[in-house]
DNA sequence: TTGAAAGCGATACCAT
DNA sequence: ATGGTATCGCTTTCAA
């Protein structure tokens, strides 16, 4: 039993298929009760279910985005994800969503991919390069990642960065390390410009992956190095929660304050301390961006400081 | 500029829109070097994409799954949900994820919303109910949950769990409590199996969210109850989490063990001892079953016990 | 080896 | 208010 096509219903209701198409879309003609109600009938009794593709073919549309992220594992990404998403949703669209481990050339072939599925629109969480559109004409944004030629929404990271770090500097702390991934150029910034207001020397740097591990190894790296450091500004959650591991392993004391603010950093010991993204906002204006298909631009929130134990608070 | 069609990437050729598809699918007709050789040199030159909408509906297939998942935030879903991408793309198909947020209504959307795109098969991680097809004809699994005459894929959940709570036991605990979620009958069931066999009394249960709420508000009360509890296994990681936390706070000394095993609950402190459900395994597992097509059937993998520190080993 | 053309399911204009 | 029908981009059979 193949699935049921607008054909089926027109003749088990009698009508044209014109109508039948009329009464699914309501509109764009009117449709009589009656022929509206034998319809309605033909639809349930059949257990017709519209093509979306065949429908996307024909109205070139799919009001459809596509959301790419390098790791779905992330639950930076995953929250992202769910705010574009629910977002989305309140506007009408679906929300198509792959992950690219990271890979360049994954994230190329998905990009492909959900161009050729017609999205109406794609969301780049901390891509790689700047895609190839190859000439399809669509709204893009890159989020937490400015591209040339792509709109970009982010959180402020300098700003939130420098928060960050006089916070740590109020609590009385006079060597404070960062902890950084590739790509977190203004969060070591505004690393910089809290010391340097301070007059505190930023000599402290170590430059580890953005997860779990990163974390682990700074933090292994710090304790070993003994260099007099009592704190840490690191640019990631996960790299907060690594090296967290290596102070407990080591029995060492360490003020930690991270960039990000997802649920692990609330519920690892101790809380971390974070400089949050606002991830409803950025998706607000992700989707808006999508949906009304502005030139692009970059807009970045300010991320607020939510004070929990890793600080000493 | 409306995208490139195969129009006119023909027209430019100078050959019919059959060799192009020739071309383009490799097949099923030989094209001549110098035909195949100006299709891909107008392809490239007009930057032309395949519609796959377009070809969905003429061969009435996408080569594509569906993936709903309660929450993308929870680590194990995501966990899955990258090993079952993984795993699809292996054998050439693409996976669209989308969740629910856990609440039902939103369920059956997604699933109308992936039934009406014409996916190739369904994934549906732990849904809360069997899904409407309406006489769709496609391979659907369900894991970590039984659904009437839908396949399943999980882990062993009675034998893991047993195996967590016998290592607790081996420990020296006498009084081990229970802390479950919703659906967690056969995780429960290990733990009294255990229990029983070692002449131990299953009375101490907390029944609770699955996630780290839950878990910290589960660890509240056990703390709160002094009920002589030593040591506590819970139904996911997220609970063992929350549960840490509890403790912490209330500086008291406990054992745990929980079930599932990602990443999050390996950085955590003390790093858990978990049962790890078989990810890889069980997402080759959904994918072949996908693939081929098998009728209904439920398959269950066995969970392998990794010891941290939180057991006190 | 290649081209013409039918048809996938749905939309919406042009008639009636 | 309703029906007939051309069309979206692509695949593939049938003929040449």
């Amino acid at each position: 039993m193949s699935p049921v096509t607008r054909n089926q219903v027109a003749e088990y209701a009698g009508v044209s298929t014109a109508v039948v198409s009329y009464v699914v879309n309501g509109g764009p003609r009117a449709v009589s009760p009656a022929a509206r109600e034998r319809v309605l009938e033909a639809i349930r009794v059949l257990g017709y279910r519209p093509n979306a593709t065949a429908r996307a073919l024909k109205v070139g549309s799919t009001r459809t985005f596509g959301l790419i992220t390098p790791d779905g594992g992330n639950p930076l990404f995953a929250e992202l994800a769910k705010a574009i998403d629910r977002a989305a949703a309140e506007r009408g669209y679906v929300v198509l969503q792959t992950s690219t481990d990271g890979d360049p050339a994954t994230e190329r072939a998905k990009v492909a991919e959900l161009l050729a599925r017609q999205v109406s629109g794609l969301v780049l969480v901390t891509p790689s390069e700047a895609p190839d559109l190859a000439g399809a004409e669509l709204p893009v944004v890159a989020v937490n990642r400015m591209l040339p030629g792509v709109s970009s929404v982010g959180p402020r990271y300098r700003e939130g960065a420098r928060t960050a770090v006089e916070h740590l500097i109020w609590h009385g702390h006079k060597r404070i390390a960062l902890v950084v991934g590739a790509g977190g150029a203004e969060r070591e910034q505004g690393w910089r410009d809290a010391l340097g207001e301070a007059g505190l020397s930023a000599d402290v740097v170590e430059r580890v992956g953005f997860g779990r591990e990163g974390g682990y190894e700074a933090g292994l790296r710090l304790v070993g190095r003994r260099t007099g450091v009592t704190a840490v500004f690191a640019s990631s959650d996960l790299q907060g929660v690594g090296l967290l591991r290596a102070f407990h392993e080591a029995g060492v004391e360490m003020a930690v304050v991270v960039f990000d603010g997802t649920p692990e950093a609330e519920y690892c010991w101790p809380p971390l301390t974070v400089v949050r993204q606002p991830v409803e906002v950025m998706a607000a204006e992700v989707v808006r961006q999508l949906v009304e298909g502005v030139v692009p631009e970059a807009v970045a929130f300010p991320a607020e400081l939510v004070v929990r134990r890793s600080c000493g608070c």
